[in-house]
RNA sequence: GGAGGGAUGGCAGAGCGGUUGAAUGCACUGGUCUUGAAAACCAGCAAUGGGGAAACCUGUUCGAGAGUUCGAAUCUCUCUCCCUCCGCCA
């Protein structure tokens, strides 16, 4: 949620932000819905106070025996007055946050412009593919000549997009998310969450999946909660209506959960093997960290993301997003994409934002600043370190013989009991 | 699933239908004292919104929502969450 402030006082600003990002604000509608709400909540008020002084009046009357008759004949319509308004007022409002809600974040200067994907622009490169002399197959090829990944029962089990790992598979994906647990843990000094995986409406809309986007959860309406699609839901809302004090700045989480997605605007797109399932393991890094830290903070988490693919020895590169392919809530985005030999590209296995005030705000996630004593919006951020799944795929494709086998990967194989090769 | 108890400021914890946004304690901030610190003492200290150039005026909030009333933290109803005991159970 933007800041109504910013909005009211400069309007035309946001509007130019976000029509970077192809968002169209109505300004018009916009304005007409705070002329009413301006003149309605002055009005109401002045009708509270005048019933609110009264009232006091009313009770220092009786309280010294007079007659009080002719002071409650004064007030008789005044309530009925004072009802149609705040209603009208709270009819103003609800519309203007049905808008509001629906508005997404302003990118941040830095953020190149533009509409699609082609726009984004990669900032640095790193690791070279390896060499191969046969052609690399892709990671479903692999995976099922070696009788470790099936998506054929998993799909009689469940439905499609889901796949079962099994033995040196299973346990490399296991490892993988052993060893960046270890890694965030360790170096980059993160402290280890383990959180719930289905969470209320209310964390859902603080970190900005509901309401706009209630089609890609899984909801589970009986209880009335909702599968997580990603740890950032649970541990962001870890801060929700808190009021964090300076000198736990800044809050570093990482946490290894599943994560659910319906897929539902994405039929027909990545159906083949375990790019898009509806369930995958993640391993996330959420920061909360004080306004003025949160871009110095972007760079250090996606480095450290990128830590977890120097020590696979994975080839990747960084790609700043532009506005047109930004989330949501984002005000500023890289995406790590690793080299997959089988498909013969680079694909997404993190994704690193800052979303500055933008979640904090429907979240009340404050800090208390020690300059001015007051709470404060924090800033939040988080980047997938990774998304395990990928990762699997990836170090399958890029570790792949000859012979259809896997080697693991040296900074993996203390975590298999010494194992080098998968097959 | 059955029975009971509860939800108040950063925390703990009072609260009569009427100058209660809310006693008190802790924590925190400033001061006195001290070589310094501690202790003691004094003072301050909820959040959030609206109007206004400002001074300042004013609204809302005691788990959430509805109701009674001139007036609700306080009374009524519904819901949510938490705790205790019993049952079931990884």
């Amino acid at each position: 949620m933007l800041d109504q402030h910013l909005l009211r006082s400069n309007l035309e600003e946001v509007r130019q932000a976000l029509a970077k990002r192809r968002f169209q604000l109505d300004v018009s509608t916009l304005e007409q819905l705070e002329v009413r709400r301006k003149k309605l909540q002055i009005e109401t008020q002045d009708l509270q106070a005048e019933r609110n002084s009264r009232s006091k009046t009313i009770g220092k009357e009786k309280a010294v025996g007079n007659d009080i008759q002719p002071l409650l004949d004064e007030v008789a319509n005044l309530g009925d007055q004072l009802k149609l308004n705040e209603q009208a007022l709270e009819q103003v409002q609800a519309e203007l946050d049905v808008i509001l809600q629906a508005v997404p974040n302003m990118p941040h200067a830095s953020v190149p412009v533009g509409k699609s994907e082609q726009d984004n622009v990669e900032v640095r490169r790193w690791g070279t593919a390896r060499e191969m002399d046969f052609t690399a197959v892709d990671h479903v090829d692999l995976g099922e000549a070696l009788g470790l990944l099936d998506f054929e029962t998993a799909t009689t089990i469940a439905s499609a997009r889901f796949v079962i790992m099994k033995a040196g598979i299973a346990r490399l994906h296991r490892a993988l998310i052993q060893f960046m647990l270890d890694t965030h843990t360790q170096e980059h000094g993160y402290t280890e969450v383990n959180v719930p995986y289905l969470v209320n409406a209310d964390s859902l809309f603080g970190t900005g999946q509901l309401p706009k986007f209630a089609e890609d959860q899984f909801h589970i309406e009986k209880q009335g909660l909702y599968l997580i699609p990603t740890a950032e839901v649970p541990v962001t809302n870890m801060a929700r209506d808190k009021i964090i004090p300076a000198e736990q700045l800044p809050v570093k989480y990482v946490c290894h959960t599943p994560c659910f997605r319906s897929e539902a605007g994405s039929y027909g797109k990545d159906t083949r093997g375990m790019i898009r399932q509806h369930q995958f393991e993640k391993v996330e890094l959420v920061q909360l960290v004080q306004p003025g830290k949160s871009y110095e903070a972007l760079e250090q988490l996606t480095g450290h993301a990128e830590a977890i693919l120097q020590k696979l020895e994975l080839p990747y590169r960084v790609v700043a997003l532009c506005t047109g392919d930004m989330g949501f809530s984002a005000a500023k985005t890289y995406d790590l994409e690793v080299w997959l030999p089988g498909q013969g590209k680079y694909r997404e296995i993190s994704s690193c934002s800052n979303f500055e005030s933008f979640q904090a705000r429907r979240l009340k996630a404050r800090w208390r600043n020690p300059e001015t004593g007051k709470p404060e919006l924090l800033h939040t951020l988080n980047g997938s370190g990774l998304a395990v799944g990928r990762t699997l795929i990836a170090v399958m494709e890029n570790y792949q013989t000859k012979d259809g086998k896997i080697r693991v990967p040296g900074l993996l194989q203390a975590y298999l009991g010494g194992l080098t090769i998968i097959g």
